[in-house]
DNA sequence: CCACGACTACCTACTGATAGGTAGTTTATA
DNA sequence: TATAAACTACCTATCAGTAGGTAGTCGTGG
């Protein structure tokens, strides 16, 4: 097993991620994480391929080099993994849009840096919007799973109808459900004719 | 097991449905269908509320009132259902749709007419498009259930983008793809966030 | 008589989950 | 400073349940 001992260097860097001191630190794909981020990270791939069902404790336990069962001990059962990653996934969302308000002041329009976030997610990962497919897939989601994908969608239209506002627009509620829809519906027909110039094609 | 023999008047009706003669008819739910169309209807529905992986041969088994063994003799293995239910659907849905320019020739808006059956899909069965959760979740789709998946988005962008031609519209093919992106979108936030109203909200 | 549409009876693989255990680390206390 | 208690991050072994799929059987209708 790979541990790092506290030494000086690593506590400071333990401390700034806010980690339990004396976690393991395993090496995944050159990026540091404790098996816990890893076993995140691993999900997040499966479901934004193939939605909630699409990932199994085993599978992500064989990804990071640990047993099915240990997984259990991050996550007591699936839905709390599945609900803690919808939670990050739309924390770091939000923390990747910035204020709206600050970016309107800057001279930039909001909005181009919200439909730029979708683009990033579709190219640079080629896999749709977590929530927008365990949304999709909403029903058959246990609760706490669909109440963080709830979240996902209200926090994302204030954000817009903030952004709308500082646009100007004569009807921002309504702007943001038709920006949120027009880019998690391209995202969607993209990923199901697989090319991404449809969401290039709407989002000009 | 109820069974309707070949009797005339419904010896009339299973040669307009284009069924074998001598199928078993089964009663369900005041519906006269037989055992594949009873197997095909219960998996649209689980599939359209939690994708490809919410319905197993042991379900739709029992909800038609046969054994999951059974169900291989309709059919050979779960790709092929899935298969032959995104086609049929696709098939059902272009049949609804009609003939754009017969739309536009008689008064009316095709467009309106072509969202209007994403309201009814949405409003009466208060589930998502077969396709479009399917269209999500391509990347972990069997390859020939992922083939029609295509098949459904092609149709459906070759018949908005003569619509909105009809309409005048400078770029129809642009337009196409505004459409149901929009459209799609407005379905998978009003799941997920359990609100008709947002569909409304971007159809008006 | 024979094909159709079921059936019984399996199989292997995998699911999420639990029980109980261990080596090492940290913290509290006397 | 020594020791006890608690905690961390795993492990092995096992569970009952379910998945899709196969082989072979059988009654009924045309």
């Amino acid at each position: 097993m790979k541990r790092v001992s506290g030494n000086n260097e690593n506590m400071h860097l333990l401390v700034n991620n806010n980690l339990p001191v004396d976690n393991a630190i395993t090496l995944i794909g050159n990026m540091k994480m404790t098996k816990k981020e890893a076993l995140l990270k691993a999900a997040e791939d499966k479901v934004r391929q193939g939605g909630y069902s699409n990932f199994s404790f085993r599978e992500l336990a064989n990804e990071v080099g640990i047993k099915s069962a240990s997984v259990h001990y991050h996550f007591p059962t699936k839905a709390d993994l599945g609900a803690e990653l919808a939670h990050q996934y739309t924390n770091s969302f939000l923390a990747a849009l910035g204020d709206p308000a600050n970016i309107k002041a800057s001279g930039i329009n909001p909005i181009d840096v919200y439909t730029q976030l979708f683009r990033s997610a579709l190219i640079t990962d080629d896999k749709m919007c977590l929530c927008g497919l365990l949304g999709a897939q909403s029903e058959s989601l246990p609760d706490k799973v669909r109440l963080e994908v709830k979240r996902f969608f209200n926090e994302n239209l204030t954000w817009l109808t903030v952004a709308h506002t500082a646009n100007g627009e004569q009807d921002p509620a309504q702007a943001a459900v038709v920006t949120i829809s027009l880019l998690e519906g391209a995202m969607m027909i993209s990923k199901a004719l697989n090319d991404h110039s449809y969401f290039e094609t709407v989002t000009q």
